[in-house]
This record gives structure tokens, sequence and C-alpha cells, in this order.
DNA sequence: GCATGTATGTCGAAT
DNA sequence: ATTCGACGTACATGC
């Protein structure tokens, strides 16, 4: 990985036409060839950049841009979408190199996964009276979360999110039809389960029927845990 | 900013819990506070990051960590948030620092607002005798890129994409059901507007009486400079 | 500040 | 290879 501070200025032309006037700036030029182009603040995502895979070629500064003080320009490209990302130097304030090697990669604990383990576990939170069927029951088109029957007997299936939005009322939507299909399920009814879930979403929801349920992880995960500790 | 090329392991502990086992990589530590770190490959994110805003804190090294290599521990931390990151920094490879200052930041073309802008005044694109309504049209699900009438004075709400997929047209489907029930809007029909449309977000429109309408950005752009020109 | 929709989203898994 | 859903999404914008 080579890493420039520099002045320069960006053009990147692809998927849409963005500039970078000119600016001091961090280039990173990654073993794979990507490039990034950070500034001194905003979030982890760069001004500007190039993903893998790319090519960088060292372009002919014209005399006219070498009067107006480039000093080099690289061609950053992916012959495939025609992204490309003109850099201009003007200084190179400061540069490293150093081959890192292959990354050991990142090891991951997630909550999403947990939150449909848990409401299988105390699927009372549903209702009284209800009773896991199973989880990710599958239909042609994906497995749904939950199938549950309530009280009565009835098919409940439900959606797990970690938050809920109108997609996922989408998804619950599809299911819900194709279920209904089946007269051995018919009718089904569907919850939307998540531990927020956004006002549109909710509108959509209850205007299809869906219920919606407000998931509190840390209650959850709280009853969970006093339950390991009884066994 | 400081760069910094080291040997270390990094724990993050917030929404998730992710580890980073000893290997060789970049830190970046931005002037707001934020921090980066980055391995040679995979695209612009991170391996692992803080966000501003946060505080680096050195943390003392105890016995058994110096044992095990270790030569400083960073605590990057976001006391509101609780999210925290430790950095075991082993080995410094190499590093570099520089004053960058605020960064004159990126200009855009050919986002989607453009393209709806661009439309709202070209609305005669969609057919002769078309007025405009209004641009993001409210509804309880949020607003309609454009509400336009046609010659005949029947509303017609359009959906404005860059590129045109299935999840557009589910979009302006659930747009059009709700303005429907409007009785001071219905019929309400559709139009899906974008730069490129999938075949198969096509045939679901076309299938659900939406008509597709293909945009050409550059000619667009084209006629609103000479329009420019004109006044 | 909250809520919502877009993104050069990225990323991974399943088809 | 493509599609689909999740993301520590980030980010701008309207309210």
């Amino acid at each position: 990985m080579r890493v420039v501070f520099a002045e320069c200025s960006v053009d990147y032309s692809g998927r849409l036409d963005a500039y970078l006037p000119k600016a001091p700036r961090l280039i990173m030029m990654k073993a794979d060839g990507s490039v990034l182009i950070h500034s001194d603040g905003g979030s982890y995502k760069p001004l500007n950049w190039m993903s893998a895979p790319c090519t960088l070629t060292i372009l002919d500064v014209t005399e006219e841009e070498r009067d107006a003080g480039v000093s080099q320009i690289w061609l950053v490209a992916n012959a495939k979408t025609n992204d490309a990302l003109h850099i201009r130097i003007f200084t190179i304030l400061d540069e490293m190199d150093c081959q890192l090697g292959q990354d050991p990669g990142l090891v991951k604990d997630g909550v999403e996964a947990h939150l449909q383990e848990l409401l299988a576990e105390q699927v009372d939170l549903v209702g009284p009276g209800t009773r896991l069927v199973r989880r990710e029951f599958p239909t042609a088109i994906g497995p749904v979360d939950l199938m549950v029957k309530d009280a009565d007997g009835a098919h409940v299936a439900i959606e797990v999110k970690r938050r809920g939005e109108i997609d996922g009322v989408e998804q619950l939507t599809r299911y819900l039809e194709l279920l209904n299909r089946d007269p051995l399920l018919a009718p089904v009814t569907g919850i939307f389960a998540a531990q927020e879930i956004k006002p549109q979403a909710r509108v959509l929801a209850e205007d299809r029927g869906i219920r919606c349920l407000l998931l509190d992880y840390g209650a959850m995960k709280g009853t969970d845990n006093v339950e390991d500790r009884l066994f």
C-alpha cells in the first residue's frame, strides 16, 4: 500500500460525474489497485475513490497543465464499467509505502439473528397461548422468519427486523399472499416485529392488516439470561 | 491527519462486537478525532472505524500485555453512544503527519435530484400539454417525485430514478394505490421515468399499467443550458 | 432534531 | 453472474 499526502484535484466520471477542486488530501493506493481520496474529516467514506478491479496509468502532462502547476496525472480506470478517476497531482507533501499482506479479516458478532432466536424462545410475547410452528418456515420465495399459531390455532407469519422499514412490510406482504394460497395454512395473518418501526412502515403495515410488534432487545436478552441461569 | 502503518489488533464494541486479529494495517487518525483501520484490499470501507465525535485516550499497557508484545493501547470512544475501539499496537512500521485543513468538498452532477429538477422544468417530455402540479407531492407514505396533469387535466404521478429497478416500480405502485383513494385526485395514472430501465422493472411496470419513460440526461441538461442562454 | 429517501452505497449469501 | 437483504450503513434534505 502506498499512501501519499498531496495537493491534488480529482475528477470522477462514471455512474455520475464529480469533481474535487485543488486541495491537500490523502491518497491511498491499495495493493489490489483500488484508490481512495480522503480529506481530514468526514466519515469513513472517502471523498472520491475507485474500487478494484482497476488500473493506474500515468498520463502525460500537457504544457498547459504543467504551467498551471500540475506535476503528474494519474488515471485510475475500470475498463469494464467505464468508471475513471483523473487525479491531478500538484505537489507531493509526503508519502509512505508498506507491504501489508492479506488481512485475516474481521470477526463479527451480530444482533440481528439473535432477535429472531429470542422471539422464537419467547413467543408468548406475541400473545398468550401462542405456539411456535417453526423458525425459517419455507415458502417458494424464501423463508418466513417465524411461523406460529395463536391461541385459536390460526397461523401467523412473523417477519423479524432490527429496524422495521417499508421494504420489510413488502417482504411480509409477499409471504402472506403466497401462504394464503395454501388451503392447509389459510387464513394466515401477519406480524411485523422489530426493535424500531418507522412511522411510514407502520402505516403501510396496518393498512394491510398486518400487526406491528415492538421488540425490546435488552429485555428479551435479559429474560434469556435469567432462563440460562435457571438451567 | 496522522497516518500510521502498524501491527495491531482491534476490538470494536458498540452496536455489535467485532474483532481484528493482530496483523499489519494502516491506521488513519483524522483531525476531527475519527479513526479508520484499513487493510491492503477490500473496498473504500475500513475494516473497522470510529466516527466523529470521539476521543482518543492512551491506556496503560498491563505487564501481561507488554509480555505479549503490545507496546501501546489506544482507546477511541464516543461517550454518548458507548461505542469504543480498542487498538492494540504491537509495532509501528512507519508514520506520517500532515495538516490538510478544511476540504472544499465534492461537486456532484447527475444525481436523481438533478434529474427530477430537469424533468420538472421540461415536463412536456411526458407529453404535449402536460403541466407540473408540484415536485415532492406529499402522501402519508412519502412524497411522490413529481405530480403533473396531462393535457386532459388528469393527474399523473411520476417516479424518477437514475436506474429504474423493481423496487422503484413497487414504490410508485404504493403511491398510486394511496393516491387513487383520494376522490379529489383519482384517477391517477403513473409514469416510471429513468435514465435506464431494467427489463424486469419495465415488464412489471407495464403489467400494472404504468408507463415507462426513458430520460436522456445529456439532452435534458443540454436543453436546460439552451434555455438558460435564451433568458 | 427527527424522519425519510438516496447512494459511484458496500457486502455477503442464496439463487 | 445476478438478485436480494442487511448495514456499526452514511448522507442530504424536508419538516
